[in-house]
DNA sequence: GTGAAAGCGCTAACAT
DNA sequence: ATGTTAGCGCTTTCAC
């Protein structure tokens, strides 16, 4: 059976479909009779409004649509990103397009192509490690980006980050104040722009205790939890093993702390939180970051784009906490 | 500045629109000169084909997009499921609404509503505990639903559930194995149907052992980690505290978890499996089901639908997997 | 308060 | 190989 549209609707009622269109809009200009006669007729044949066609016609422009693109949406992490967005987005009737793009650039252009082909209002985008000079058409075509927890290269749009770099400054430093000065880096690939924060916070942390960083110790491209169990071993079997971890992601932490036992007498600190994180041993301490309000001011600052605010592109950076875990507990 | 339509590129091709739209859908009967310039005019203009347009017009019917409804989308068990359910529909050049009901029927309604208006091929759908006649005239309208986790009261549907009863039941004859008879149910809201199953399930074991159900041990409505946490702190105060727990989904279980440290000897088993949930103490066995296979399963009937399947509704029930972990480890 | 005509951006069907 | 006409389902505009 075809769906009815607002002529089979009209037939019905005895009216227009002018009339029709009214009625179902909630405009004005409709008698209360004919209204009631009208959703009489909606009713019986189970009509609902093409919303895709309305869009094509409607002088007030925008689908009400916006894309969300992030790395892999199954990460707990982006999870909790992608439903604050939702939330935001369901406050102001607006739908959301989902897109993961496990950091392919290739992927990251289909799925943002798509998006547009269907005439989304804005992006919300986790840039991948590519160039993003394809979205300077869409942009000036109106459609509104924003990106979150990394900025893309050479786009000059709302950004939304943490103090990757502070952060990971302030993990290294009490690992340090702890005694230790073997201390391993374990990262997930450099070129994405979080990790090379991190990895200068590694580096401002080592340098300011006169630390030489040593090349032996610093893990990059750890994609997987059992890529980092595999850089911990191969850690642990050098000569002069390291006596403490900075992990740089929570897939990476899950990898290290799944790999370590709680006969193991090491420190361990990880980028994110994560639940039960408090649970583990040997402890683990965090540098703890908030997705929900990552994504939340996200979508405000693209909402504000949609609603025709052309002010100079911000950047948002919101602040991590250290939480320490274990002997040696301070709190923040 | 406007977004270029096919009479821009037309007028800047020197050719009709309807050129332009064959080639631009890559459709035969384009010399390759003209397509060229076609390209060429397409570049410079950096247009992109209005998708929402071309499905009104188009005889080959849908709009390649699919609606995804979970309960909440920042849940690991549901963001996995999501992850697999959008790697499916990238496979098919498909794209992905998604919504989070928090398990209330009229938000359920309102999204659904929004989705369908878009027009969506089909909705995947953890239904709410609310009832579901309201897609009777979306479905007759040609839009197909498959349920997934849970099934929807009354609704003639593909549904992909796993075994709920049988795994829990497993669950509590292991703990009743142990020697355990005063074995606690700390489970969600009851209206839930994997949350009934489990419960049944959970009856069952008990119920082969001879062992009567003792209400005082059987907690319903739990519906976050401090629930879950506050739950097991009266449970314990009980004057005949249990000895295990039986724990029927991951928040509740991790609310437990977090409450409980090394020293408290219980036995517990969850419902859902978590990383590193193998590193905790006391040891957590879990029932584990596969959410990334609950979702690929449901995706592929729901685009068997799609392509015209009109076979009788199925119902596919996947096997959950019970992982004794600590002493009196088995494996399966 | 209601309706007729035109057109949003695109493509099916029929020309040429 | 290319163009013309009509119309998808809806809303704008302007009549009455």
């Amino acid at each position: 059976m075809k769906r009815p549209t607002m002529k089979d609707v009209a037939r019905a009622a005895g009216v227009s479909p002018m009339t029709v269109s009214r009625a179902v809009s909630g405009e004005p200009g409709v008698s209360p009779g004919t209204a009631a006669r009208v959703e009489q007729a909606v009713r019986q044949l189970g009509y609902q409004r093409n919303d895709n066609a309305r869009n094509l016609r409607r002088k007030i422009p925008g689908t009400s649509t916006i894309g969300l693109v992030v790395d892999d949406l199954a990460n707990p992490f982006y999870a909790l990103m992608a439903r604050s967005v939702e939330d935001e987005a369901h406050r102001r009737g607006c739908l959301v397009l989902v897109g993961s793009t496990n950091d392919e650039p290739r992927r990251e252009r289909e799925v943002i192509a798509a998006f547009t082909a269907r005439q989304v209002d804005g992006l919300l985008l986790v840039p991948t490690i590519g160039g993003h000079g394809f979205l300077k058409q869409p942009m000036e075509g109106g459609t509104r980006v924003v990106c979150v927890d990394r900025p893309a290269k050479g786009l000059a749009v709302d950004t939304v980050t943490v103090d990757n770099r502070a952060g990971a400054e302030r993990a290294v430093r009490h690992l340090l104040a702890q005694g230790h000065t073997r201390i391993a880096y374990l990262g997930d690939r450099f070129g994405i722009w979080t990790q090379r924060e991190r990895h200068a916070g590694y580096r401002d942390a080592l340098a300011a205790h006169g630390i030489p960083e040593d090349p032996a110790l610093v893990r990059h491209d750890l994609r997987s939890r059992s890529d980092a169990a595999a850089a911990l071993a191969a850690l642990r079997a050098l000569p002069g093993p390291p006596t403490a971890l900075f992990t740089t992601n929570d897939v990476i932490t899950m990898g290290v702390m799944g790999a370590l036992g709680p006969a193991d007498r090491v420190d361990v600190v990880g980028f994110d939180d994560f639940p039960l994180a408090d649970r583990l041993s040997p402890p683990l301490s965090v540098v703890s970051q908030d997705p929900v309000a990552l994504g939340a001011t996200a979508a405000h600052l693209l909402f504000s784009r949609i609603d025709g605010d052309r002010s100079a592109p911000r950047s948002v950076v919101l602040l991590t906490r250290l939480i320490v875990r274990g002997p040696g507990q301070r709190g923040s």
